[in-house]
Parts: C-alpha cells; sequence; structure tokens
DNA sequence: CTGTTAGCGCTTTCAA
DNA sequence: TTGAAAGCGCTAACAG
C-alpha cells in the first residue's frame, strides 16, 4: 500500500503538496499536480480514509437507526437516505433494532464513539424521551416518526390532515357507519391518524361507537388486521366502511370480507394507508394515502447534513405532501335492498 | 471529548496501563484497573474509534452490495448480515447498486480506501468477472447468488435440486403440459432453476416445447409474470402447470388465471420460489421452495468474519437447506370432463 | 505489572 | 506556490 509520503517522493514534492492535490485546492501549479497525478497512477496510490477520518475527526458515516428493514414502508425510505447520502459523500450504517429501545440506545453509542457524524432515527415514539439526553449534543433527525415532545428537527407528513382527508372522502360516499383498525403501539402517526378519524367523526355529528373502535398488532401485521376485521364484521350493526391505520391492515380487512362473502367495495369500503404493501397486485386494489417514502429519507438525509455541517442547531419540522389516492376498495354507500 | 491521556492523568497511571484496561487485557492489577475505571467514569471517556482503527488499520466495518433493499428477500439476507455483524462486532454498510454494474464496481472501491474491512456480494452474476481484480486480495463472500467462474467463496442453496423437486412433485401429480415462467437475467440461480426444469422433464420424457417457456422481467415483477402467464393461458394447448422461477411471478401467475376464469389449483397448478413475497396472503397460498435467507445471510458474514481474521484464502462453497412447501396452488391434474 | 515511546497516514498551520 | 513540521488518539513494542 503506497502512502501518501511514497507519492510525494515519487513526484519529487512535499506530502503538504501530495495533500492539497487530493483535497483539490486550487493552490497547486498546474505542471506540479500533473507530476502527483501521475506518482498517484504509478503507484496506484489510494488514499486512506482511515487516516483521514481520524486526523478530520469524522466518520463521514451516518447512522439509520430503524426498526425493521423488512417492512417495504422503511426500505423505500433507507433507500432514499441512502442516496442522498452517497450523493453527499457519506455512508449510511443501518442498525437494525427489532423495535428494542435497549438495541436502539446501544445503536445511538456509536455517535459518542464517533462512529457515526450523525444518525436519523425511523421509530422515535412517545416513549423516546431518553433522547433528550441527545438533543443538542449530537445531529439528528427524526423520520417519519418523532415525539413531540423532543425538540430534534424531523421530517414527516401530515398524519392528522391525511386522515382526515380519508374519512371525509368516505362520508361523502355517503358511509356513516365507519369504524377503525387501529393499533395500540406508540407511534405518533397512529394517533395523529386516530384523531384525523376521530375529529372528523365529530365535526360530521357521527357517532363514534366504541364497538367501532378496533386493533391491529403493534406492526400491523395482515393476520392482525384479518382478525380485527372479522371483529368488526361480525357486529349486529355492521360498519358499511372501515379505516385501516395501513396497507397490510386494509388487505387483511379485505380477505377477511372476501371470507365471509361480504363484497368490497359494494357492501364495504375499506382504505389503507401508505401505498407501499402490494396495494394493486390483487383486486380490489387499495384506497390508501401515498406517502413519498424516498423524498421522506432524502430529506432527513439532506436536512442531517446541514446539522452535520454548520453549527446551526435550530429546530427544524418539515412537512412533505402526501397523495390521496381513491382505488377500488371503496365506493358509495349503497342503500339496503 | 476526554482522550486516554485524559485518563491516565486522572488515575495516575500511563496511558498504556489505560488502553490494557480498555482492551481487556487481564495483565493489569485489579486495583489499577479499579482506578482507571474510576476514571473512564469520571470523566465519561469514550474511546475514539477513529484513532483506534486508524491505528489498527481496520474500519470494523463491513460492506453489503446490494442491488435492491426493498426486494423483502434481501432484506431478510440483510438482516441476516446485520445481526451477525454486531455480535461479530462490525458494523454493517449497504451499498445500494439498484443493478448498476458501475455502482457495484465504485461500492467495491471502498474496500481499497480501507472503508471496509470486507465485502459480501447478493447480486454477483455470469458478468461478473471483473471480480476476479478482488480475488484473493481482499476478503469477499459472495451471498445467495454467484458468478462459478468467480473463485470467491460463497453460501447459498441448490437451486439446481430444488427445481428438480418441485418438477418431480409436479409430475407425480400428473402433470404433463407443464409450462415454466423464467427469466433472462444472468443469475445463477435462474440458469441452475431452469436446468433443473429441463433435466427432470427430460429424465420423465416429457416433451419440453418451446412455446411453454416464458419470461418475466429480469426483477420478477408482478405485472411481467401476470403478463407471461397470460401469454402461456391463451395457448391452444394450455398447460396444466406453470413452474414460477419466484414467488412475486407465481402470485402474478395466479392473477392472470383469476382474470381468465381458471381456477387455481383444479385446472391449473402454479408453483413459486423463495417464500418471502406473500405467499400465505391471498388464496390460494403458493406452493414454493423456502428460502432460509436470515441464515443465508448469517453464515455469509461468520465466512468473511473468518476470511479477516485469517490469513487462508481457500475458496469455499457453503450449501443451505431449503424446504420445499406445497400449499394451495397447486393440486392432482384432473381428467377432462 | 507498569511506563516510555515510536509511530500509523494524513491535514494544516506557519514560514518561506 | 511550496515545504517543514506538529500532532490527531491510540496501540504495541520494548524496557524495566
Amino acid at each position: 500500500m503506497a502512502t501518501i509520503s511514497d507519492v510525494a517522493k515519487e513526484a519529487e514534492v512535499s506530502v503538504a503538496t501530495v495533500s492539497r492535490v487530493l483535497n483539490k485546492q486550487n493552490n497547486v501549479k498546474k505542471e506540479t499536480a500533473e507530476r502527483v497525478y501521475k506518482a498517484i497512477e504509478k503507484l496506484s496510490f489510494e488514499p486512506n480514509i482511515l487516516a483521514r477520518n481520524f486526523r478530520k475527526n469524522e466518520s463521514r458515516v451516518i447512522l439509520i437507526i430503524t426498526p425493521n428493514i423488512t417492512n417495504p414502508y422503511y426500505a423505500h425510505i433507507l433507500t432514499g437516505i441512502g442516496d442522498a447520502a452517497s450523493e453527499l459523500g457519506y455512508s449510511a450504517l443501518i442498525f437494525n433494532t427489532a423495535n428494542s429501545i435497549e438495541k436502539e440506545k446501544e445503536g445511538m453509542e456509536m455517535l459518542k464513539k464517533k462512529r457515526a457524524d450523525g444518525a436519523i432515527l425511523l421509530a422515535s415514539n412517545s416513549e423516546s424521551k431518553w433522547l433528550l439526553d441527545y438533543e443538542g449534543k449530537y445531529p439528528i433527525i427524526q423520520c417519519s416518526e418523532y415525539d413531540e415532545e423532543v425538540k430534534i428537527s424531523r421530517v414527516s407528513i401530515d398524519n392528522y390532515k391525511a386522515a382526515k382527508e380519508v374519512v371525509e372522502y368516505l362520508i361523502n360516499q355517503g358511509h356513516r357507519r365507519i369504524a377503525t383498525i387501529s393499533s395500540k403501539n406508540n407511534y405518533i402517526s397512529t394517533h395523529q391518524r386516530m384523531n384525523g378519524f376521530v375529529d372528523t367523526l365529530k365535526k360530521h355529528e357521527i357517532l363514534m361507537r366504541d364497538s367501532y373502535v378496533e386493533y391491529s398488532s403493534e406492526d400491523y401485521s395482515f393476520h392482525s388486521g384479518k382478525a380485527a376485521a372479522i371483529r368488526l364484521l361480525e357486529l349486529k350493526e355492521r360498519p358499511t366502511a372501515i379505516f385501516c391505520i395501513s396497507d397490510t391492515v386494509a388487505l387483511g380487512a379485505v380477505a377477511a370480507a372476501g371470507e365471509m362473502g361480504i363484497k368490497v367495495p359494494e357492501e364495504l369500503s375499506i382504505t389503507g394507508f401508505d401505498n407501499v404493501d402490494n396495494t394493486t397486485m390483487f383486486h380490489p386494489y387499495i384506497t390508501t394515502v401515498s406517502q413519498p417514502c424516498f423524498k421522506l429519507g432524502e430529506n432527513a438525509m439532506k436536512m442531517l447534513f446541514q446539522r452535520i455541517n454548520s453549527k446551526t442547531d435550530s429546530h427544524e419540522e418539515m412537512l412533505l405532501d402526501y397523495e390521496f389516492i381513491a382505488r377500488e376498495s371503496t365506493g358509495p354507500k349503497k342503500n339496503k335492498r
């Protein structure tokens, strides 16, 4: 492995000059630079990043704390982060927490040890108070999910508004018996979507019955969604629409309806959320809210970059546009024959 | 930020002693170590990994070159790699190539620059000859896919044998008009599965017709699989079974059959491959071959670890067990009514 | 068991 | 426009 001083010798210049060439400072005479390039070529020299990082006290690595890369929703965000990071000269270290707070903390330790210059958190929730320890000390961004009380910059969509839009649509279609399949996790998105649901019902003076609120598993599994839907559909006064907290849950609801011989959307409208999970694989295609996952990731990375490379530590909040997409799983409420 | 010499001063020992304590060498007197720990605590000292890595000339990072983390198949392997890496004290840097060889090469440059100690490649194919440049020079493992002519250690399943097993099963069920939906990508798995398909047909002296070989897109997309299935099912002599190169393609075939009013499995048997993509979401559940994705990743990481930490550069090949799972998308061939 | 000390390869001030 | 030289924080010989 050739080092910078080998190159210096070969080019008959000082290491400082080689370093200048390497870092594209334009205060090197053209011919000198030429000689240096030749030497680099000849020795097939590659700067040792370990040494450079050590010297500059930076790792050029950013940390992504994610509960689960197997979930396509996160995978898309990750891709956005990764691409932007690469663009900005950073590598993305993905740290899987499997929803364990311990693991999450362990991951964040990397910041202290300078293994990463900053972090993007994908799964903050209302139990992320421990994050306060990091607030202000390290460059951190919350992406998609966040803890409202932790003043760390974040990027997400307006889940409340999106949920309202979905429910308004259902009401416009004539639905009044609107149920929901939510989740008992602590994600801000869940809370906001539920608030949007409840508020819209209230606004239209539609009765909110307890029996119309069911729960899927914390990770919105297909089977838990299906089970919840079955409970809802076995009710005496069966709902004519179900507002689901996620696409997978909506898919579960569709499957439940299918097995119970209930036609979607003729007899039952179903909406999903996120637009990632096979919403257009089988009919009926799922009506849902599309999140700009890739952009979410991209912007999170850009924000983090700002944070790392400037001294500002203002607390920023960025909301990205979502899109409501009406498809085949919803339709006007039919009157009873 | 406290440094090792601050700690040394505080504990009234030399930096060497602190280093020894830090690295858990047990040649430090207990009481001295105690003093050091106290000092570390007091100064809330964190060893600077940048410095350590530089000194030891290692990054403690391994590189994963993957075409696409959005694909659950890869995502599961990645999780396996990540968990094992974490266990072994390494961080996993994920480099997305989006199937571009240029990107792939760019990623591998990180090895030269010492940004990573080794690499795991998830998408070598028959066009990966350029890898020969790296062979022997850097610790590298091919996982799941590989190039047969590149003598770099690898871990995968026996795709040929698995495919044979699937086709044997179809033949046992009485099928003779067996078609396939393959792909024109250059993956070894595709070739081996196709060879298994062809050889098994030959062995049973079953006619292999050209019209019974169709192709999905290179990334096995649902829609391309569906389109291919439609072409197959519109044939005069319609096949009674379709051997699909992947689950997503099989799902596409199921959808195609559904739209054409062909009953699965009564009139048409369909098999998938990999067992990752929603094979048990909608009926019929897909008959498929389950790959041990997580273990594939785990073993790849362990092999890489061996490679990094020893001088052996033997070329190893590891085959993991797969599992054939018969489900609802296949059944005995019915005689024409 | 502990301390002294020489670097690892690079960037960056300072001086020329 | 260039060079000399200090030093980032740590590990590991070597010496005691």
